[in-house]
DNA sequence: CGTGCTCTTGATGTCAGTCAAGAATCGTGG
DNA sequence: CCACGATTCTTGACTGACATCAAGAGCACG
């Protein structure tokens, strides 16, 4: 009976909402997933989750709360590579690589569950379908990182955010937490301009702009998509790989 | 014997040789590796080896020559994510994900090893440590990846060229194809360009740049190291994660 | 009710793109 | 082995997107 409640628990959580997208998940994964939720910990805004250089450290599973993975160069410019919202894994290739080569931090009170190499192998072993759509949701979150790497290189500053923000709700709403008409976003302009290798002032530019445009609006926290066709169309967004509706493999 | 001798051969491929940076392979790992290198097929320059969207089609492991993967915009413009050298894995996660999402094109002539992955995962089973040779080099590309992506948002094109022309003749070292005085390269302006999100007449003006500042020259399809230490110091290079000498896990 | 943040806007400067045109190099067939 | 066309490289002049500098306004928090 106990099982049964950590299981539903464990359904809504943003973490089996996004595995669910590629996977239909069974009552037993759902028991193993929650093992996975055991050691839950707080973490407070701006302070470094995990940090370039550090060795031996857990991967987590974002329960609550966003995040960003970065790097500072000598200069002192920073570059966000990936902004992480619920669900998502983060740090699961330093468990791999023994040691990051990037730094995380809060961009809000974040909640997230450790996760240790042995755990995930043990529950791997356990559940393979488990293995199966994490390895997928890994690979996806790959993909994105490659597409931002692309808004860098050949988008100019109006469409990088664009795109940005499609993207943003894409990921959002996978796990519940925007919808169409737009979703609420705890990003500064000047996180916004470290994501997208601008400055803050030409951020608040290129957002002033879409909203004049009626394309989009950010503003006080919140992102709506005024007309979100017309951003698709203006992006030039894929949504073959963001858009599906149900799990893939059933 | 004739198993000695193929051991042999693959011992000096640059796929073993990438590996053995990470993992000390042994005899029976070498086996296994020699069955990979089976299907051996081979790739005419300019003809997409993967493409976008294609579905169900093998990796390979790049025996010889050089391939880019990229994406095209809808506005035509491409931009290349990676570029791949000998001992590379090419489209490993495709072969996850089912449908790719980016096109593999040769940039020269190409010999490469159809991987499926049956034939992956079997190997993997036979011996752990090879899966853990190749998960932790398929992390060390994705780590080149989001090097790149931060070239792309925070480093200007002079740094990025010379970082990028550094970090390739690390990895070409890693396989016997580079010395640090330099290596053969089969890039064109265009190609750097693509890769760099440059327009083309920029890098040549960043190339006569850094030759005359007596740092690296690339001419003639060869590029030389002119001044490696103020290259490094220059570029803001972290030989951390590529400078390493023999295996880390032995 | 200051003291920081974050946002906003204008003025000015610069890095890199675009256009154009000629030189060098390569590849291919005669 | 040479001639030719096709790439690739090189350089200059001009343009434009985005950065930087500066300064004020709105808001949140102690």
């Amino acid at each position: 009976m106990v099982e049964r409640d950590t299981a539903l628990l464990i359904q809504d959580s943003p973490f089996a909402r996004k595995l669910s997208a590629f996977v239909r998940l069974a009552p037993g994964d759902l028991s193993v997933m929650s093992d996975l939720y055991r050691r839950r910990r707080r973490f407070a805004v701006g302070v470094d989750m995990i940090h370039q250089g550090q060795t031996d450290h857990a991967a987590y599973v974002l329960a609550s709360g966003w995040a960003c993975s970065y790097k500072i160069l000598p200069s002192g410019n920073r570059q966000i590579v990936d902004i992480q919202i619920p669900g998502d894994f983060l740090g699961l290739r330093s468990v791999l690589f023994r040691t990051s080569d990037h730094n995380v931090e809060p961009i809000t009170v974040v909640h997230a569950s450790e996760v240790t190499q042995r755990d995930l192998l043990s529950a791997f072993s356990e559940t393979p379908r488990l293995a199966t759509a994490v390895l997928w949701a890994a690979s996806r979150d790959e993909a994105m990182v490659v597409e931002h790497l692309v808004d860098l290189g050949r988008r100019n500053a109006t469409e990088r955010m664009a795109h940005f923000l499609l993207e943003l709700g894409a990921r959002l709403r996978l796990v519940g937490l925007a919808d169409k008409a737009g979703f609420a976003c705890p990003l500064s302009q000047y996180l916004l301009a470290d994501t997208l290798g601008l400055s803050a002032v030409h951020v608040n530019r290129v957002l002033r702009e879409l909203r004049e445009e009626g394309l989009v609006t950010f503003q006080k926290g919140h992102v709506t998509f005024d007309d979100y066709e017309a951003l698709v169309e203006f992006a030039g967004f894929d949504r073959a790989y963001l858009d599906h509706e149900g799990p893939l493999l059933t």
